[in-house]
DNA sequence: CCATATGTTACTCG
DNA sequence: ACGAGTAACATATG
């Protein structure tokens, strides 16, 4: 569920929530979330360290505590991060708990446990792969362009991959693929300058404006995202085509489609999006 | 029971 | 080497 701009918006609110506290104490019930460390030591890595700071790196929060550690958090499909108040107990699905000296304690809840902590002094060995932040001054068109070309793999396969564009899930891969007017199955190499051009803006374009939407929040009742402060999103408002199945498309009216491509599920509309042979 | 789910990665096959 | 496809992780929902 959390993409990019998600997690951008998770790791918005912690800032503000959170200063910079200390980390008191570590409650642990499912200890294999955390992924290099055996849970007592992990606790006593963590215990005594000040968080100082809090940034994103793709879909990873990263936490920089004191002493050169990094708290490296990927909430893969069901994570969510919630702070509330000291004394607030354990509810289903929290596998850890961050305890902290401003009063407030940092939930980690994960329904099906795919999420993962990584506690490491070398981050680059985690982060270090990820292609350039689609947001950020290392986004360049011509390296962009570049790859494109250099690759016979289909574009939606391209965007998912985390080594070629990081943050984008298939949520927003959909968005900016319908916003380009592009087939998701299109062999990258095949795009018109002038289509690499418009993904390139679509891209920016569909993760901006999911930013300021707070997120994509999905389902009734049960939300499958929230932010640090239990809030949905409101950017399923404005999606054009996913979950939009049957739906008229916002272009031309006519029906959205819903195929597998890559092994996800890929909602567009087979006539603004049409597969072009070169 | 079956299919599906917003992520990642290891593995197999051609 | 490359790229596509599959399974696995684990749980909930329709």
């Amino acid at each position: 569920m959390p993409e990019l701009p998600e997690v951008e918006t998770i790791v918005r609110g912690l800032i503000i929530q959170m200063q910079t506290p200390i980390i008191t104490d570590v409650t642990i019930y499912f200890s294999k979330i955390i992924a290099d460390h055996q849970p007592d030591e992990f606790r006593d890595r963590v215990i005594g360290k000040r968080i100082i700071k809090i940034t994103r790196r793709a879909k990873y929060i990263v936490f920089h505590l004191s002493e050169n550690w990094y708290l490296i958090l990927h909430l893969r499909m069901t994570g969510k991060v919630i702070i509330a108040r000291d004394g607030q107990k354990a509810s289903r699905h929290d596998h850890l708990v961050l305890h902290l000296d401003n009063g407030t304690q940092l939930f980690y809840n994960d329904t099906r446990k795919f999420g993962r902590f990584y506690l490491t002094q070398n981050p680059a060995e985690k982060l270090g792969k990820l292609g350039p932040e689609p947001l950020g001054e290392d986004f360049k068109f011509k390296e962009f362009s570049r790859k494109l070309k250099s690759t016979q793999r289909i574009i939606k396969a391209v965007l998912l991959d985390q080594t070629f564009v990081a943050g984008m899930g298939n949520i927003y891969t959909d968005e900016a693929l319908f916003e380009a007017g592009i087939h998701p199955e299109q062999p990258t190499s095949t795009l018109s300058r002038q289509k690499q051009k418009k993904l390139f803006t679509a891209i920016q374009n569909v993760l901006r404006k999911g930013i300021q939407n707070k997120g994509t929040t999905l389902g009734e009742g049960k939300p499958n995202y929230v932010s640090s402060d239990n809030k949905s999103g409101s950017n399923q408002h404005s999606l054009q085509v996913f979950a939009r199945t049957g739906l008229p498309c916002p272009k031309c009216q006519r029906s959205i489609k819903k195929i597998v491509v890559a092994q996800r599920g890929t909602h567009y509309c087979s006539n603004c999006q049409r597969l072009r042979k070169k």
